[in-house]
DNA sequence: CCATGTGTATTAAGTGATACAATACACTAA
DNA sequence: TTAGTGTATTGTATCACTTAATACACATGG
């Protein structure tokens, strides 16, 4: 799998599952770990494009849907800047991190394991941050 | 969202994701459980189908899925079985647990989020079963 | 043997999501 | 004015999924 390192960002491609969806994916999840400079400004949808391979139309997909959630704001004519609202990221990411937790949880009980199981297999997994 | 109900099973179809996928979801997770009887007979392939309005193509691509994990043995001219054997369904029951611990554990990750609040935001969870 | 109920295989067709390509337009800054 | 942005449109291609129709293979019970 090839790392594409753009800016800040290092993106994985695979075909796994959207281009679209992992391009967002990777710039929403830089954002709310906080390893970029709030209110920077993006790559332009052609040059990411190119970069990545990838058809602007794709990028640009990504973006809007970055901005829908108002983690960018698109400028037209300047670019897409990431948001400088602290509040912004923290809730996105929280939101984020729910999401995570309830497919674990919902996971869990179709499976027919209780609390304190799922608490038990968590602790024996091997953590890498 | 409509519920179906199928001898012990309780379908719930969408198009969100794949038909084939679903049905061996359900099926899967109902042998995972202890839900159903171990070496029952599951319905006809036709049956199914008729039942869940899909087409017994679509059935009989999760019945041999589900025979590629030992989960079910599908004899031809009589029908697809559940396994009466314990030891496949629990092999079975844990990867599929492992799979979702660690599909949890890699959100956190890429979030940002480390092991004890990741576990603190589980302990806030209501947790159904 | 035959009829019926099973699973299996093949082929064709339709649909929807995704992605690409080409092009044109709108706005901003230098 | 020019270059660099985002935006919009239209068409095309591809792939996964699903359906449909049909035929075949095997097992069981009459």
């Amino acid at each position: 799998m090839e790392t594409i390192q753009v800016g800040d960002f290092n993106f994985q491609l695979d075909l796994s599952k959207p281009l679209y969806e992992q391009v967002l994916q990777h710039i929403r999840h830089a954002i709310a770990r906080g390893d970029v400079r709030l209110g920077m400004k993006l790559p332009s949808v052609r040059d990411l494009a190119q970069q990545l391979k990838i058809n602007p139309n794709t990028v640009m997909r990504a973006y809007q849907e970055l901005d829908r959630d108002y983690l960018t704001e698109t400028r037209r004519g300047q670019g897409t800047f990431i948001t400088s609202d602290t509040e912004t990221v923290d809730q996105v990411k929280k939101a984020l991190a729910n999401e995570a937790v309830i497919a674990f949880v919902s996971s869990m009980e179709k499976l027919g394991i209780n609390r304190s199981t799922a608490e038990s297999l968590l602790k024996e997994v091997v953590w890498h941050e």
